[in-house]
RNA sequence: GUGGCCAUAGUUCAGUUGGUUAGAACGCCAGGUUGUGGCCCUGGAGGUCGUGGGUUCAAAUCCCACUGGUCACCCCA
């Protein structure tokens, strides 16, 4: 027990990865359903790539990356999220000639290093979807309404949908000044944190969790009522097609996500059966960001979710899939050249789909019929002299305990699961 | 990065006001049928009590440091 895996990170153990392994199949599948491809980027990238992303004024970029230098001196980082790698290889791979509109997903492990807690790891795993080339609302409710489903499908009730409207380029500026003259007015009621922030990032101040601070900005003004014509008409839109679609949500004028690329919908997916950090996913529009990255100027919506925290509600509301998975049959053998025969059907079978096992051991008969039971075998052979001489054998059915002759020739003939 | 709590078998834990061979349950191994599991019974293996220092005749137990875990802040998935 000498080595130990990385603060922060986990292992994924027999047991446990079956839950993935669920979640990751409705995930592939509600991805198809609703026409998005996967993508698959590589782990790490170009630091500048996320700073010049996320925000350079981002705690994520500020204290949260894994940054290093590689052999030749290039600054490499392992990637905090998924938006930045996929608008890379959008605009890398010219993505957007072939189709106007890409619709794309991903699922795999994110990297930050902060100090780990309940529902937050150092490598933590999301899926997420990126919608490419359109404006249009649609895909911002499209958005919400996938990961809702990835959601139901896996038999989650406990959230609830926040949306805002974090403006755009035209209307924010004059927002956040507003903002700020406001916030300088009151600032000897804020909390030393929200000073702070009041120069480093200003909108963050209003979701601050500190009671003072919600007290002393309860009357300051929001951005979702200092919205430009063109923001309110996208977020009305919005909202009358989460009611079309019959999706329910609170509009939270608070709502400020973390990276700086947002434009217009923001969004968040809480949950009360997670501890304090209780966001499920989050997303939101970033209109400017494509072009920001050396792209065309190209719209883009998209979302992620955290794969923990999605297991930690599953387990919590007894959502988790059983590990019942056995193999469908097991061989005891009695002695060696049996095991040798055992061994050479097992593999014919397994060749056929069949998922045999057996004992590597040398163990009793007992032992091996414990450990067949142990693994939830569906049916036992038991093979010695006398079988193999006759070539008959006695299929053992482990949920009953009942036993059937067979032929050895045609073992596969005789199971059936 | 800051703070609270915790650290004893593979796992979950107990361990009396410091007192000599550190326990339980589950798990694991073996036996109880000359070739048959689950339940039950019997036996067995397994711990430098996180690490290092200190106090003491004596430390798993008290003190300090470190390390690790955990929860919270910050922030976020």
């Amino acid at each position: 027990m000498k080595f130990k895996s990385i603060k922060g990170t986990k292992d994924i153990l027999p047991g446990e990865v079956e839950a993935w392994q669920h979640v990751e199949r409705v995930v592939h599948r509600v991805m198809r359903d609703f026409n998005y491809r996967e993508i698959r980027t590589p782990v790490f990238e170009t630091t500048a790539l996320f700073s010049r992303s996320i925000g350079e004024l981002t705690d994520i970029v500020n204290k949260e990356m894994y940054t290093f230098l590689d052999r030749s001196e290039e600054s490499v980082t392992l990637k905090p999220e998924g938006t930045a790698s996929v608008l890379r290889a959008y605009i890398q791979n010219n993505l957007g000639e072939q189709s106007p509109l890409v619709k794309v997903y991903y699922m795999g492990p994110m990297f930050r290093q902060e100090r780990p807690q309940a529902g937050r790891l150092r490598q933590f795993h999301q899926f997420g979807a990126e919608a490419i080339g359109s404006q249009s609302p649609l895909l911002d409710v499209e958005m919400t309404a996938l990961a809702l489903e990835i959601y139901s499908q896996l038999g989650i009730k406990q959230f609830e949908l926040k949306i805002n409207s974090v403006g755009c380029e035209k209307c924010r500026p004059q927002y956040k000044e507003l903002l700020v003259a406001e916030l300088t007015r009151i600032q000897s009621k804020l909390s030393p944190e929200s000073q702070a922030r009041l120069k480093q990032n200003p909108l963050r101040v209003l979701d601050s969790k500190d009671e003072g601070d919600k007290a002393a900005t309860k009357n300051v003004p929001l951005m979702k009522d200092h919205l430009c014509t063109e923001c309110v008409e996208h977020f009305t839109k919005v909202q009358q097609l989460l009611n079309a679609i019959g999706i329910k949500y609170a509009i939270d004028g608070r709502l400020v996500r973390g990276l700086d690329y947002y434009t217009k919908t923001a969004y968040e997916i809480t949950s009360t059966a997670l501890g304090s950090q209780d966001a499920l996913a989050g997303g939101g529009r970033y209109d400017l960001l494509v072009e920001k990255l050396g792209g065309k100027p190209t719209p883009g919506v998209g979302f992620a979710a955290g794969i923990e925290r999605l297991l930690m509600v599953l387990e919590k509301s007894g959502n988790t899939p059983k590990d019942e998975a056995g193999p469908v049959l097991f061989f005891v053998a009695l002695d060696n050249s049996s095991l040798t025969w055992a061994f050479a059907e097992a593999t014919k079978l397994r060749a056929k789909g069949i998922a045999v096992e057996l004992d590597y051991l040398g163990r009793s008969v007992k032992a091996q019929m414990r450990e067949a039971n142990r693994q939830n075998a569906r049916y036992v052979v038991v093979v010695g002299e006398t079988e193999l001489k006759s070539g008959k054998a006695k299929l053992k059915d482990m949920r009953n305990g009942g036993e059937q002759e067979i032929s050895l020739e045609r073992i596969d003939g005789s199971l059936q699961s």
